[in-house]
DNA sequence: ATATTTTACGCAAACGGTTTCGTGTTGATA
DNA sequence: TATCAACACGAAACCGTTTGCGTAAAATAT
C-alpha cells in the first residue's frame, strides 16, 4: 500500500521548500520557469493530488453540499436528488446525503453533524414529522451560523431562506377547472393528513375552483388518507358512499389505489370516472390504465435548488445581500388513459 | 452571523490553554475536576461542536463513506442505498454519493475526486459502460492506495476486494425449474445485452435448467433488449415468431412491457403464459396483473456492504488480514398474479 | 562601481483540532 | 527538612495546504 504523496514528499525529493512546491503546482508567477517545470513534471509523474481535507480546512470551503430528504425510495425525491447531483457535480461540488426517514430526530441529528464543517450549504425538504411538529429550530440554528440553506417542495414560511416550490395551488385549480369544463360534477380529492404544506395548497386549489364554479358544498368529497398503511376499506367506503365522477389525488400511489378499487366496483375509466395524480413516477406510466399525472419536474427543481445554493455559497465570499428568493416551478399535466383528454 | 466556537475561543475566554480545553472536553483524567466542570459547562452553554474537518485531518479518518452507483432513479439501487445509509448512519458514518449515470468517465472522475482524502472507503456497483469496456484501472488504483472497497451486485472478478452479490444463477435455475415442473415447455428469457455480469449469470441459470431437463434447443427463446429505448416491435416480433408459455425477465420493466404486449396479443396471464421478473420494485406490486418477482433484498445487501466496509475500515487501524469475502445473498421469489402458484 | 529593482525562493503562521512530553506545584514520605 | 511521586496544566509538534512576507542573488539602472 503506497502512501499518498504530499507536498512535503515532493519538497524533500526535489530539495525545495513546501511552499515552492505548492506555488509551482498552482503555476504561480513567483516561481521560476525551470523549477516549475521540474516540480510539475514530478507531480504528474507520481500522480500527486492535493488532500481535499487539508484544502478544506485551509480555505474553509469543503465543496460539499448536504442534502437532507425525507425518503429516498420515492420517485419525486429521487428525481430532485438527481437534479441536485447533476448540477452540483458539474460545478465541482460533491453531495453528502442524509435520509431523514420522515423522522424529526434523524433530521436534526444529521443536520447538526453536517453543520460542523462538513458542508458548505444545505438543500432539504422537510420530513413529515418536522412539518407535523412545526419545530424548525434546527434550521434556524444553521442559518444563524451563516450556512446557506435552500428548501424545496416541503418548505415552511417560518424561515427565511431560498426556496424552490411548484405552483401546487394553481395547478390543482387548473386540473379541477379542466374536470368541470368537461362536465364533471362530483369531483373528489384524495389527500394526506393535512400537516403537509403541499397537500394543503393542493386542497386550496381544489376548493377554490369548485367555489368559483359554484360546485362547492362541503368536505364530503375530500378523503384524507394516512401517509402509509392505507386500508382498502377506507377507500371503498368513500366510493360507496359518494357519487364521484372525477378524482384528484395528491400522489401517484393513492391514484393507482383508487383506480384499482373503482375498477373493481365496475366503474369504467375514464368514461365513468377520471383520475389525475400528482408525481409523474414510473407507476403512472405503467399502470393499467396509465395515469394522467401532474409532472412536478423534480429534476429541474433539483438543478435550480443546487444552482441557488451554489450561487449563495460563492456569493458569500464577496458580499452578502440578504434577499431570499422563492422560485416557483410550473407543474404540467401529462394526460394519459385515466382521463378522456 | 455568529462564528463557530473553537477550542481557541474557549481557551481564551476561560484563560486556560487549548490543550487543556481539548482534554477537558474528552473528559481526560489529566485535568482537574473543577477545571473540567468549568470547561464542559462553558462548552455546553455555548454549544461547542468540534470541527469535523480539523478532526479528520488530524486522525486521517473522515467518517465518510463514498457510494458510487450507476443510477439513482432505479428501485434496486435505491433500496441498496437506503440499506447502506441506514447502517452507516447508525455507526457514525456519513454517505457521500456519486451517480455515475452508467458512464465510465463519470465513475472515474468521481472516484478519483473522493479518493483524495474525502472518504474512508468505497461501496460501488459498476456502471454499464465500465462493464462493457471492462476497464477497472481506477478501482485498482484505489485499492492499491489502501482504500477499502466493497463491490455489490455488478461486480468483477478481476479485482480483489469484498463483494456482496445475490445467487443470480441459482435463483434463475430454480425459477425455470419451477416453470418446468408446472409443465411449461417453451420458456423464454428476456435479457439485456450481455456485458452485464448479472445478466450473464441469470442466463447461465436459465440455460442450465433447460439443459438439465432436456428442454434446451438453442438461443431462439432468448431475447436481448437494449438497456434503454426498447422498441415495441422487437418484443412483438419475438412473441409472434415463437411459441412461448413462460418468461423470465432480468428486470421488472422488461417484464411489465412483455406482459402488456402479450396481453395485447390476447394471451391470458397466467394461464396461457406466465411471467417472472427480477427486482421487486413498485411496478411489480401495482401492475396489472401484479408481477411475480425475484426479490434481491436490496436493503439487506446495502446493510451488509456497509458493514463489511466499516469493519474493514476499522480493522485497518489494528492489522490488515488481506482475505476478502464474497457474501452471497439468497434471492427469493415473490409470487403474484403473473404466475399460477 | 554602487544603488536599486527584480526574480526566485524559503520561512512561518494559519486553519482547528489531538496528543506527547515537559514542568511547576502540591502533599506525602523518609 | 530534603526527596519524590502525583497532580494539573501548558508548550509544541503534527495532520497537509495556503499565502503573506522577508531576503539573497541576479539583473538592471545610475
Amino acid at each position: 500500500m503506497k502512501q499518498k504523496l504530499t507536498l512535503k514528499d515532493i519538497a524533500r525529493e526535489l530539495e525545495v521548500s513546501i511552499s515552492t512546491v505548492s506555488k509551482a503546482l498552482k503555476n504561480s508567477e513567483e516561481i521560476g520557469r525551470e523549477t516549475k517545470d521540474k516540480i510539475q513534471a514530478f507531480a504528474k509523474l507520481y500522480n500527486y493530488k492535493p488532500n481535499n481535507i487539508a484544502v478544506s480546512l485551509k480555505n474553509k470551503r469543503t465543496k460539499n453540499i448536504g442534502v437532507i430528504i425525507p425518503d429516498i425510495v420515492h420517485h419525486f425525491f429521487t428525481t430532485v436528488f438527481r437534479g441536485i447531483e447533476k448540477y452540483a457535480n458539474a460545478h465541482g461540488y460533491n453531495v453528502i446525503i442524509c435520509v431523514a426517514d420522515e423522522s424529526f430526530d434523524k433530521e436534526v441529528i444529521n443536520m447538526e453533524l453536517l453543520a460542523n464543517g462538513s458542508i458548505d450549504g444545505f438543500i432539504m425538504s422537510l420530513s413529515a414529522e418536522t412539518q407535523q411538529k412545526n419545530d424548525i429550530s434546527h434550521l434556524k440554528e444553521v442559518t444563524e451560523q451563516g450556512i446557506p440553506l435552500v428548501l424545496f417542495d416541503r418548505v415552511t414560511d417560518e424561515i427565511e431562506c431560498d426556496k424552490v416550490i411548484i405552483n401546487d395551488k394553481e395547478i390543482s385549480y387548473q386540473v379541477i377547472e379542466k374536470f368541470i369544463k368537461e362536465g364533471r360534477k362530483h369531483i373528489a380529492l384524495v389527500t394526506t393528513e393535512n400537516y403537509f404544506n403541499v397537500s394543503q395548497k393542493r386542497a386550496d386549489g381544489y376548493r377554490q375552483a369548485l367555489k368559483d364554479y359554484g360546485l362547492w358544498k362541503n368536505n364530503d368529497l375530500v378523503l384524507s388518507l394516512p401517509y402509509s398503511n392505507v386500508k382498502e376499506e377506507m377507500v371503498t367506503d368513500f366510493f360507496d358512499n359518494n357519487e364521484i365522477d372525477a378524482v384528484l389525488c395528491v400522489n401517484e400511489l393513492f391514484a393507482i389505489l383508487c383506480m384499482r378499487l373503482a375498477h373493481r366496483k365496475g366503474m369504467r375509466i375514464p368514461d365513468d370516472i377520471e383520475f389525475i395524480g400528482f408525481t409523474d413516477g414510473i407507476l403512472s406510466q405503467y399502470s393499467t390504465p396509465t395515469l394522467s399525472t401532474i409532472d412536478q419536474h423534480g429534476d429541474q427543481m433539483g438543478q435550480i435548488a443546487a444552482q441557488m445554493l451554489i450561487e449563495r455559497i460563492e456569493a458569500e465570499m464577496v458580499d452578502k445581500e440578504e434577499t431570499y428568493r422563492t422560485e416557483i416551478i410550473e407543474a404540467t399535466l401529462i394526460t394519459r388513459e385515466s382521463t378522456r383528454y
